[in-house]
RNA sequence: GUGGCCGUAGCUCACCAGGUAGAGCACCGGAUUGUGACUCCGGAGGUAGCGGGUUCGAGACCCGUCGGCCACCCCA
């Protein structure tokens, strides 16, 4: 009988983990309650056609790396890709928009890719969507709380801020046409990838990885002459915005993302500490998505963390929480102490007198109880045998530094307990 | 979807001209019938990912397959 294994690309979060997993989470939920973001817990299954319509037909996630299947009526399902469809879908479903309308929501994503370092087939984002302003303020507000985030987690140092503008998609539109005309002059010369991309998505040809590509791009006519005005005007006021907020930011000319829903700002915080999948957490501004999902005309713009790649650089920068330990251990001897304990423990939960309180169960001698004790980390043992129990007392042993044990009346049990857990305190 | 490296005990790894598997750590019990850590003694735990082939004989060689890691692609 072989056992069963996870599904691959799908991992399971370990004890290990799990703490900076929560860590992760309160701090970005704290940061985007003190902004005024309001959480929506959305469905991780939406109908196919929400993505297809939002991302983008020709995209890779749409063509190849969808979990999509029939339900049982005949309806066609998908394990949601990305979050910004799902959450502009209930916006626009229950009449959310008014301005303003600040939203955040958090929870697996599903994409059938190849797994490697940052990359998983079930991965966690944590969104925000703000949906009716059209001004570079508001542009700028994200990218502001998303710095405080960063400092919050530590990562500052450790993440770089890339902004550019794709323009509106006229102007896109007629860059695509100048880019396509310099490309095919030099076809001959591009990578296999990038000729491809010439037909489907000739401005991901833009941020490819290729260096001989990148070398032809430098001729290349660039696309911020390309842009509108008013685009022009949004981003040289978000640098403005974001200058005197203290955020440093770096144009990079070249940035480009891969849904097709995006227009005007665009921006990615990056790291050189992760590999290959270095985007920590990328977004931008989106104003006909609304309407294309038949909403009434409503510009929005929004981001989206990688909570796995985000753990990866905390443990990458020494950043993790060590596991964690009991802080008292109860060990008993006999059905009597076991009785006389379990009442005492009740009272130190509801007083909350320690934080961790491991109650030994599962039967052993006294002395195995006491490596058990020793194993769970806790820093005090209590214990109950049969003198205590006569004597209506309590036995306080320290199992860190110097040691000693007191053996004291129930009475003064909480007490001492938050003492003895005070003092021994790093 | 493509490519490279890898798959021996819970973990980290060894053995190996191919001759039927070992260490450290962890775990459990005891030395101490009411006291952990250090020490000592003992124990449990692997059909060597799985399937096939070559061979008298394969964990070691070959093929396939599954899984892991990393990269391409794509993207958070």
């Amino acid at each position: 009988m072989s056992a069963i294994r996870a599904i691959r690309g799908m991992s399971d979060i370990l004890p290990a983990e799990s703490v900076d997993w929560r860590t992760l989470e309160t701090t970005v939920a704290a940061v985007l309650d003190s902004f005024g973001y309001d959480q929506l817990r959305l469905p991780l299954v939406e109908s196919t056609e929400l993505f297809s319509r939002s991302i983008g037909e020709v995209t890779d996630i749409v063509e190849k790396e969808m979990y999509t299947f029939d339900d049982r009526n005949g309806e066609s399902l998908t394990l949601r890709p990305e979050g910004t469809a799902g959450c502009v879908r209930a916006a626009i479903q229950h009449n959310l928009i008014t301005t303003p309308c600040r939203l955040w929501y958090a929870g697996p994503m599903f994409r059938y890719e190849r797994p490697q370092k940052g990359r998983q087939r079930q991965f966690h984002q944590i969104g925000a969507e703000v949906l009716g302003i059209a001004t570079p303020d508001i542009d700028a507000e994200l990218i502001i709380l998303l710095a405080r985030v960063w400092r919050e987690l530590g990562l500052t140092s450790a993440v770089t801020l890339e902004i550019n503008s794709i323009g509106s998609s006229d102007s896109r539109l007629r860059y695509r046409e100048a880019l396509v005309a310099y490309l095919d002059t030099c076809r001959g010369e591009l990578d296999e990838d990038s000729q491809r991309r010439l037909a489907s998505n000739p401005l991901r040809i833009l941020d490819s990885k290729n260096p001989q590509t990148q070398a032809l791009l430098d001729g290349a006519p660039a696309l911020a002459d390309f842009l509108d005005d008013e685009s022009r005007a949004d981003f040289q006021r978000l640098c403005d915005l974001l200058d005197v907020a203290g955020v440093a930011w770096r144009h990079n000319p070249r940035l480009v993302r891969g849904l097709d829903y995006y227009n005007k700002t665009v921006f990615e915080w990056v790291t050189d500490r992760l590999g290959a999948q270095g985007t920590v957490c990328a977004g931008g501004r989106y104003d006909g998505l609304v309407e294309q999902l038949g909403g009434r005309s409503t510009p929005g713009i929004g981001f989206a963390m990688g909570m796995e790649r985000l753990i990866l650089l905390l443990r990458e920068l020494n950043l993790a929480a060590p596991s964690r330990t009991a802080d008292v251990y109860v060990v008993t001897v006999g059905d009597a102490a076991q009785d006389a304990a379990l009442g005492c423990v009740q009272s130190l939960r509801d007083s909350g007198a320690a934080g961790r309180i491991e109650q030994h169960a599962g039967g052993g001698s006294f002395r195995s109880q006491m490596k058990k004790a020793d194993r769970s980390g806790a820093r005090v043992a209590l214990i109950w045998g049969e003198d205590e129990v006569a004597g209506n007392a309590v036995t306080l042993k320290l199992l860190r530094g110097e040691g000693g044990q007191q053996t004291l009346p129930l009475a003064q049990l909480d007490n001492a307990l938050r003492q003895a857990l005070a003092r021994t305190n790093d």
